[in-house]
DNA sequence: GCCAACCGAATGAACGTTCAATTGGGAGGG
DNA sequence: CCCTCCCAATTGAACGTTCATTCGGTTGGC
């Protein structure tokens, strides 16, 4: 019991296999149905395991899922903690956070859709307040560091970040969904679009 | 049957009450529970009718959910229309449409939060394809217009369109969920930024 | 008296969860 | 090296509940 997951940074303790495809398997089935259109048996039987043993890993469906969400979020925070590298020039960084974001969200759809269902079930209202979260929390510091170094207007990073990330999720949600598609160069000047809101003129 | 909802356009019919009622109660109670956490039987007590009378007005329960979309994103249309005035200078009539909208959203969070969970579940993708989402087909045409006056860069109106709209739906979002508050400053600081993003300085 | 609107108990399927039973590997004594 | 005991891991049939949907019957306006 209490097993960790891949291998992690801290820990390097085999891998907990069963609780893993757990994981993987209700990630894909509730991309594709939705959550109550995955039972735990389909659970079960998708990641090849009994029902019960499901219930070894996991208190609840409840659980399970809110557990699977924060490995989701973790996965993104480490994107985050990646390209947010104090040693690089804050508009540099800027593009590189946003195309790794994008990056990381377009190679995962499975998680990107999970995500989104997720924060708008009332599943999330069980979750920590705002002040805690560190994707946040993260995203926050990044835009304060690019004020301070005047390279962005003097407006709240609340703002900055809701607004960078918007745009990530929404184009990233849109390519997936197969609704509309955007090409390299659309994409770069998406992010030029932004960056020439938020940077300070000069 | 086939009742025509409230004062609508083209047609003064009387309103079906109890189906109005049941839209409403739908909307509400999948707000606070979701979609699984609200059965019929619930909807049915909330709007003050019994379940059988439900199927008098819908086939099914994926029908009602799917009804109830289309009555809301032809209130959200309805909006758009209203602010996209060719009378009115672009640049004026692009603050209009944020914050026209950005208030509709504010004034009818439960119609914003079924519109998420609905976009993001996997009944969405039974909707008919993008070219023929007249949402999208009016805000498009409303940025083609301010490329050709010459108010806005030289960019796809598909990218204007989904960036200026996520901006809306992610802060109103966020106001709503009580995860962050922007004051009336900061909303407009919030569209003067996306405008400088998008439009031609000159 | 006719028909649409409406009711709500009954139905049957689906689902989350439980649990008695089975497996398998490792620790320890001989 | 082998046997034994133990317990965590695992199984899947069974349970009880919940839910969408049905349907025979009632109402009320025309």
């Amino acid at each position: 019991m209490n097993v960790q997951l891949g291998g992690s940074s801290s820990n390097m303790e085999p891998i907990a296999d069963k609780k893993k495809a757990i994981f993987i398997s209700t990630m894909e089935l509730v991309r594709d149905k939705g959550f109550h259109g995955t039972p735990m048996s389909m659970v079960a039987k998708h990641a090849g395991v009994a029902a019960g043993t499901i219930y070894h890993y996991f208190e609840s469906k409840e659980q399970l899922i809110t557990e699977l969400f924060d490995y989701a979020q973790q996965q993104v925070i480490a994107v985050v903690e990646q390209e947010t590298c104090a040693a690089i020039p804050f508009k540099d960084c800027f593009f590189n956070l946003w195309g790794g974001l994008y990056t990381f969200y377009q190679n995962n759809q499975n998680l990107l859709r999970f995500f989104e269902q997720f924060v708008n079930s009332p599943y999330s209202s069980t979750r920590p307040p705002f002040e805690e979260d560190k994707f946040y929390t993260l995203l926050f510091a990044f835009f304060e560091r690019g004020i301070r170094e005047g390279e962005l207007k003097e407006v709240s990073p609340k703002i900055l970040a809701t607004l960078t990330h918007s745009s990530i999720l929404t184009i990233a949600k849109m390519t997936a969904s197969g609704r509309l598609h955007f090409d390299k160069k659309e994409l770069q000047q998406i992010q030029q679009l932004l960056w020439d809101g938020i940077a300070l003129g000069r």
